[in-house]
DNA sequence: CATGAATGAGAATTCATTCAT
DNA sequence: GATGAATGAATTCTCATTCAT
């Protein structure tokens, strides 16, 4: 399993720690997001998020391990509402309505995941590790959604197209997030039906032939 | 149009400074690639470019400025192989060979393009400005491949559907820089030969009416 | 008026700020009058001052800073001393007084009145303007004593020859700070009693004629 | 005697350098007014020069013996322009024509005066050195001329004070060079006149008692 | 003699982190 | 627990000087 990594405080109380936590991390996506991770100061951090720089420190231990609280709670709320679908027997209509769910937590979250897929190569060793194991986990629900489509012949893919798939419906996610300034002109409701509709399309029925391939 | 950027140099001859502005970048693709653009030094950079400090100064005036030729070069590079194609009318047969190249180019590239992905943010604002609409170029002539096959009935779609299609195709060519990492068991071959087969699929044919959408 | 400028310091405590500047102009004015403004590093001038060169830049900006805090420490000195003429009608008398304290203000600032003059070039505009400003304030001061002993009848001088007058007084005391060395066997006292009985010698009394002019 | 120091040159023909320094000078007072010695770059000298940063190394050393040249050629232009005070006895007349010569001198070089005074103190000791007595050799042609004219009886003064007086001649002189800004409305004649008629004044008649003095 | 590319010591400034209060 | 002053390693960039061509 993926183990969440401990971010070591010198404050007991759990209570407090979640509360400053969460300004922190309030203040710091802001920040990130206009300045990116190394032009953002600690102390710029702690004005954002409303106390002194003594008292992040309290928090935390390293600059990185704000990135990593960052990129952590993004994973808490991708949790919290793709929980419901881990569940469920896949099936197209499972499929769409993960894709849906997916897709507008991308837009819900914007700024937290284009800074989170921006600066998480600044992570240290493990805790870019820990990120890309939670990247992964996601690819792998809309994995067994589509083996679970195969299986009951509602899509016909062999394994290594159902990888890449399961992939491409991911980055479909990070396009949305990271190119809105290209596609001002699509809402999000457009933006997830038209993908939806593309994707199971491309996925679906006969394959084309294509000359040289 | 987008105007190359100049980054002076206080040396004079021309083919000097090519010269040591090639060593330059390759180094500075090197050390981005493993450590980042912040990470790195100005005078790891000279280093591995095989000159002193000062020298790498005769030839840039700002750090950023080796970040922009990085980003420039690319681009030098993408016109060198895409250009025989700005010319040919819009088909599907010519749609595909556009994507092979552009995915092949961006194969052979990997490094250079992660690095420009992931770094681009810190160049200063002309210089991004200038990187950005290098991008839409590209996307651009992905849609007007795509309108010309819409207009010769190879396929139906859109307006919208083709500028999303656009940048669709283009995305996938960056999922296969940033994600080689998780795509280890395929060959570029099996990419292209995949993604293709699926973008065409998507793009053709009888729209599925999904439920809910 | 002649508006102070604002040096900015990321410590708050104003009484902290004053007390470690005092330690910095101190330290500042030895190491200029040794060795110039441009050849002392700031890590010199931190190092003189008693602290780091990190607790230095917390207390200024730019070290052209340093330089602007030593030249309006001077001119506060000059006002606290020069204040209870400001009051005063002028007459001869008190043009005499003036004289006497400032001569005597710049006998014991010596150091500090050399650095801010062979320096004060090499201040921001703003703050070069600020001192050339204070520069003329003194000027005006022995201007407007000089115009009162005319007007009552003490002195016999057209406006231009007070003003140049009032410029040869401010230079006089600029050549004691900076001839010290070819007038080593002078006293303070000697050369005020001198140059002033040379002044008023100068300023009153018929024109003698001269041949030629 | 105050020995011309050399200044090493790589290049044999004496008249070549003299003709390269010359266009040195020129070009380094002019740069050496706007941005000061230190401010001003070797690279920037040379190009000003007309020749190339090496040529420049070819006839001097050090970047301050640039500045010494500059020094060296202002008091080759006194001497050319005052000697023939040299030999002439004292007498009032000689001392009103001797500062006329100097002030005029002055005028016709003012960038010269203040880029020297400015940066001398920029020399190496032994130049410094060399430019100070050059000054007492002035200071001592009118401390000469005013002993002389007190030897004839034309003037009332003790020793000392015609030591500070000559300083004081001297000083009027880069007066006029250092206040023009403040002097804008002064010609040099109404300068020179006015000041002589000051200065006469001052030396000559009883001496005005000062109460307190 | 002239050129200008190469060098690297040195300088200003920043900022993550600590710790006494 | 909170604060913010102090620290100094690290970083970018400059520029006097050299030397091969």
């Amino acid at each position: 399993m993926n183990k969440k990594r401990e971010v070591q405080s010198s404050v007991k109380d759990e209570s407090l720690i979640e509360k400053r936590r969460a300004q922190m991390i309030r203040g710091a996506v802001t920040l990130f997001k206009q300045k990116g991770f190394h032009r953002t100061t600690t102390r710029e951090i702690a004005k954002a998020a409303g106390f002194s720089i003594g008292t992040l420190y309290e928090y935390i231990r390293t600059k990185e391990d704000v990135l990593y609280l960052v990129c952590d709670s993004i994973y808490d709320e991708v949790h919290a509402r793709l929980d419901s679908l881990d569940i469920e027997k896949g099936s197209l209509d499972v499929l769409v309505t993960a894709l849906e769910h997916y897709y507008s937590l991308i837009d819900d979250m914007q700024d937290e995941f284009v800074v989170m897929y921006q600066e998480s190569k600044s992570l240290p060793k493990d805790a870019l590790q820990y990120v890309l194991n939670k990247e992964l986990e996601m690819v792998a629900l809309f994995e067994r959604l589509l083996a679970e489509c195969v299986d009951s012949g509602e899509l016909k893919m062999t394994q290594k197209e159902i990888k890449l798939a399961s992939h491409h419906l991911f980055v479909q996610g990070q396009m949305w997030a990271f190119r809105r300034w290209a596609l001002r002109d699509f809402t999000i409701q457009e933006f997830i039906k038209t993908q939806t509709q593309f994707l199971l399309q491309g996925m679906a029925g006969e394959k084309i032939s294509i000359q040289g391939a």
